[in-house]
DNA sequence: TGGTGTACTTACAAAAATGTAGGTACTTAC
DNA sequence: GTAAGTACCTACATTTTTGTAAGTACACCA
């Protein structure tokens, strides 16, 4: 029987990750990265920072809250950086940081694949045609 | 400024996808990929083709069914083939198909990178302040 | 005879993600 | 004065995802 455990789950000791592993913290940032708006926040952060509610006008159909959720993981990992000014109407910027430019060209490569690449995706005949 | 609903929501015409609509399909596409199992079904299967079990026992943490249903919606998108052998002990091959293996390099590149850079990550800072 | 292995499926349950609505504390525009 | 805009937070509800356990049908091993 293969143990689902191994010692560096138990140690906590990642000096490289390996998502294939049950307890390796990189699943967790793989998570907030490819997380519905994790990735979308990342992808409009790609080209230029922005305010709060200006992202929440880009990205279509996310919500404050998730916004917000979104953004605060995105922040703890290291990827994006918050700016507030604190004035009377609030104003806070977003950005990535150095790493989460690093991190952003990947996902920004694998959602422009997809978007290039739509017509040759799904099930290629959706007919249950009834011709004849 | 900027709609939320454009005519492509509402016309179903996608030539090219956005992923910042919200009605492209191209966001279920990515929540295949980037769903927490995707990643890792895509990850294991882009170091070559694997039975049902043997993917179980690499994926370090799913599910019979999570693997099963992961693997579905892989094979409806176009990214998984499985080949089944009617055999008496079932013997079922998954494998990625030629534009499975194209989006794949994608995921494989952000795992890579998540896992190189794991040390990097996570929360180095303890708090920012505002700004004035 | 009993246990293991194969590749699943189904029903049910729990956990996690996400959405909705409201509030905050102020300002500018109409 | 009324509405809208700013950047959130909190409680609550719903939806989606994920997990658990069992069942299937047969064969091989001891």
């Amino acid at each position: 029987m293969t143990l689902s455990t191994t010692a560096q789950d138990l140690i906590g000791a990642w000096e490289r990750g390996n998502v294939l592993a049950a307890g390796c913290p990189s699943r967790g940032i793989l998570q907030h990265l490819t997380s519905k708006w994790g990735t979308l926040v990342m992808v409009t952060l790609a080209t230029g920072p922005h305010r709060f509610a200006e992202l929440r006008r880009r990205i279509a159909g996310v919500s404050e809250r998730m916004l917000a959720q979104t953004l605060q993981q995105l922040e703890a990992d290291g990827f994006v950086l918050r700016v507030a000014r604190d004035v009377v109407p609030p104003h806070v910027s977003y950005s990535l940081t150095p790493l989460g430019v690093e991190a952003a060209a990947h996902v920004v490569a694998l959602t422009a694949w997809i978007e290039t690449n739509l017509p040759r995706l799904g099930p290629p005949l959706p007919r249950p045609q009834a011709e004849r």
